[in-house]
DNA sequence: ATATGCATCTCGCAG
DNA sequence: CTGCGAGGTGCATAT
């Protein structure tokens, strides 16, 4: 038992907050779920903080969150409406977008072929080639990470099956690159480059004011 | 502008929610952060709804978050105290500690070398013998998605370099394995072992009884 | 409905 | 403090 926030959405999911932890709920159940109050809560112990109510929730795999109330310091409803929603800016799809248009910022003499170059396990990044008419695959993220050289490798072994393309080469880019994707990286000879957005993105309205 | 839920907590975080997507604010910020109300807010544009105040939140790395309140439906504090936590059951450590207790639950014949066997990537989750002599890795997840795989593979290749251990096999356990992980596992020669949790903590149990 | 990839992920642990 | 792995991750998108 503990004093805790209830918090019960119109989506349907419901969150139990302690009073730290961020954002995160201590407990919770996500949508869809439905609500039920379970009829006389009996108290196991007599000498137990009596229980008043308690709630079960039922989550779409047979979950089950149980909430036992004691005491109600505070309950409160309103109705929120519409959202009129969220816009974000700098995300990874805003990264890829300035890259494609300054490949040169990853290697000179770097040429787009082509964005989302589609291969039979998902699309790389960016298709470029190099001053020497060599093909280079690129994959970006935010932060690098294991995954990503893991994403960028399988990438590489299907495109290097592709006689048409020859040799391919790999990159990775990222505005920060773990040590431990680092050295992956490098012992499968990949290159790793780290992105400067704001210089990026200075390139860009830069390019913008000559024409 | 919308009708929004604002949540202060004790540990300094702010979250803005929206009535849906399930427990996650709409934007919020991570403690530590620093709280202050700018005065005068001046509305930009007159047609505008009028803004009463604007809170300014400041996270670590210098991360701004604005709010601007138009009308407040409802504001109410309380004093939730220190939380007594929460203790959580059935995680990875806890499959692992079961799995060290019984490997054999893995493979017929597996005995324990050593948990958290370390390699220069990571530590294995369980290191093991088969009746055999040979090594035996296994990567333990709650849920086996393709990840998991990927990570046990990369284990296995590096224990594989090393000639004291000779030839290694690999086990993919989980309580849940996606069929594409599998399908990767089983094309790499990783056996796929799904885990009956509730079953091993019986085992567990008339261990004990035993002794 | 399911698989895949991103995220201001958050959180806990261990060096 | 930092890095790294786990999470009932959540969430959007493409298939």
């Amino acid at each position: 038992m503990a004093t805790r926030l209830i918090l019960v959405k119109a989506d349907g999911s419901v969150s139990i907050h302690a009073d730290d932890r961020a954002y995160k709920p201590l407990n919770w159940m996500s949508p869809p779920c439905t609500f039920a109050e379970l009829s006389a809560p009996a108290d196991a112990h007599p000498d137990a903080e009596p229980v008043t109510a308690l709630w079960e929730v039922r989550g779409r795999d047979g979950d089950t969150l149980q909430i036992a109330i004691g005491e109600v310091f505070s309950d409160s409803s309103h109705d929120l409406g519409i959202d009129p929603g969220l816009r974000k800016d700098g995300v990874e799809a805003h990264l890829q977008a300035l890259l494609a248009e300054h490949p040169a910022a990853l290697r000179p003499g770097l040429t787009l072929v082509r964005r989302e170059h589609p291969t039979p396990i998902g699309p790389v990044d960016l298709l470029c080639r190099d001053a020497a008419g060599g093909y280079v695959a690129v994959e970006i993220k935010r932060r690098g990470e294991i995954d990503g050289v893991e994403q960028l490798t399988r990438y590489l072994e299907l495109l290097r099956r592709d006689p048409l393309l020859g040799p391919v080469d790999g990159v990775f880019a990222a505005q920060q690159i773990k040590p431990q994707a680092r050295v992956l990286a490098l012992d499968r000879g990949i290159t790793c480059v780290t992105i400067d957005y704001d210089a990026l993105r200075g390139l860009d309205k830069a390019d913008e004011r000559l024409f």
